[in-house]
DNA sequence: CACTAGTTATAAG
DNA sequence: TGTTATAAATAGT
């Protein structure tokens, strides 16, 4: 899109690349909104520049989507199947001697020594990273576990003290007190909003934005805007 | 884009909100790709369609990139901040009466009869649906962490696996056996291939692709394609 | 940063 | 799923 068609490679120029950072960025970020809204899915971002600095979005929530993530595809060898067939298309098309076809399994005899070399090489650290990975994963698991059973037992006392906000609304907006003020109804409200917002589950947002309030919301869920400095 | 300007906000009929699901989900996984090349960026992509389908995109590592979205934001407030600030945004321009701004627990006295009566409705549904949504989450919860368990299980007896397969590398290929012949060798190679395959942890990738084959990479990053069933 | 030409994404059919 | 007319994103200025 633009005057001229892009390559996809990347951008030499570190001037252009960095606008197109920003643009691009912001663009990828505004969709992401946009899908999650328009198609009511939970969509979580996470962009980081070249320079380090991080930009994110979470539809939902962001641990809350980590976490589905690792439950939907952390286990399971999809995740690796979709990264070994990108590996794969990536080094065919980079004409990287087809290694990860070989690591297939399929035609080794075609390799010479030198090739075979390497692959031992690669099967080697590949050994080593797996194991160190699995180990991380498994303690990464463990600690989860802990977390959710503390998570799980905070939920409940939550649900309990949202319970306590439901009833207290009852009783001052429609218990058969006939006194109500209007300015005791406002502070029974009030009482009730803090509630609610003390049990941290917003309320899901329902409605549309114009298309300027969007832009900017999806600015302000980046950190700030502007160019990566 | 399209015939039609669309509006933003959850697209009503179910069938076009699939297809839309299914379009613009490979329209960002492609983007996200895109900005992850041309810019040199870390992208990481997490989304769940409403059916619980997952898809995911990772220019490095989606691990790697959740680790470094705990570093650099995971601890701050800085998520919650700007999700709270989104939702103000949002109803502001809406022209939804600033609710959300009441909400904050403020100036209630602003608001006239009738707009008490809407806060109380509203109130009254969000209560319920919090209560819902924890019941969900809690039951959600509880299940991931029964399937924890048994994931954990699993990973303990992959990485014995592992460290056979890493075993048999080293006495195939670096053993005292001096009559190894490159047909032996490749035999071993293929073994320990097959090995590391089986443990389903890839290599990562470190190069970039050519326009096409990113393409076909974004698809099948997802599942499959094609819509969300 | 704003503009605009030429590209890409996609809503509808 | 593939096509087409149109909206939207964006490369270059």
């Amino acid at each position: 899109m633009g005057r001229g068609k892009v390559e996809l490679k990347r951008i030499e120029n570190s001037t252009s690349r960095q606008v197109t950072f920003s643009k691009r960025k912001n663009g990828l970020l505004k969709k992401a909104f946009e899908l999650s809204i328009l198609c009511d899915a939970e969509v979580a971002l996470l962009i980081f520049s070249p320079s380090g600095k991080a930009y994110q979005f979470a539809s939902h929530d962001m641990d809350r989507s980590i976490a589905r993530y690792r439950n939907e595809v952390g286990l399971m060898e999809f995740n690796n199947y979709q990264r070994s067939r990108t590996i794969e298309e990536n080094n065919r098309h980079l004409g990287k001697q087809n290694i990860s076809m070989h690591l297939a399994g399929e035609d080794l005899s075609t390799l010479g020594m030198k090739e075979l070399k390497q692959l031992e090489r690669q099967l080697k650290n590949g050994v080593e990273r797996i194991r160190a990975k699995k180990r991380r994963i498994i303690s990464e698991h463990i600690s989860l576990l802990k977390k959710r059973k503390v998570d799980v037992s905070k939920m409940k006392q939550e649900l309990t003290l949202t319970s306590r906000g439901f009833r207290f609304q009852r009783i001052c907006l429609k218990g058969p007190c006939k006194r109500t003020t209007p300015a005791s109804k406002e502070r029974a409200v009030a009482a009730v909003v803090l509630a609610v917002h003390m049990t941290g589950l917003g309320y899901e947002k329902d409605g549309q934005m114009g298309s300027k309030s969007h832009h900017q919301t999806a600015r302000m869920l980046a950190d700030q805007d502007g160019g990566d400095p």
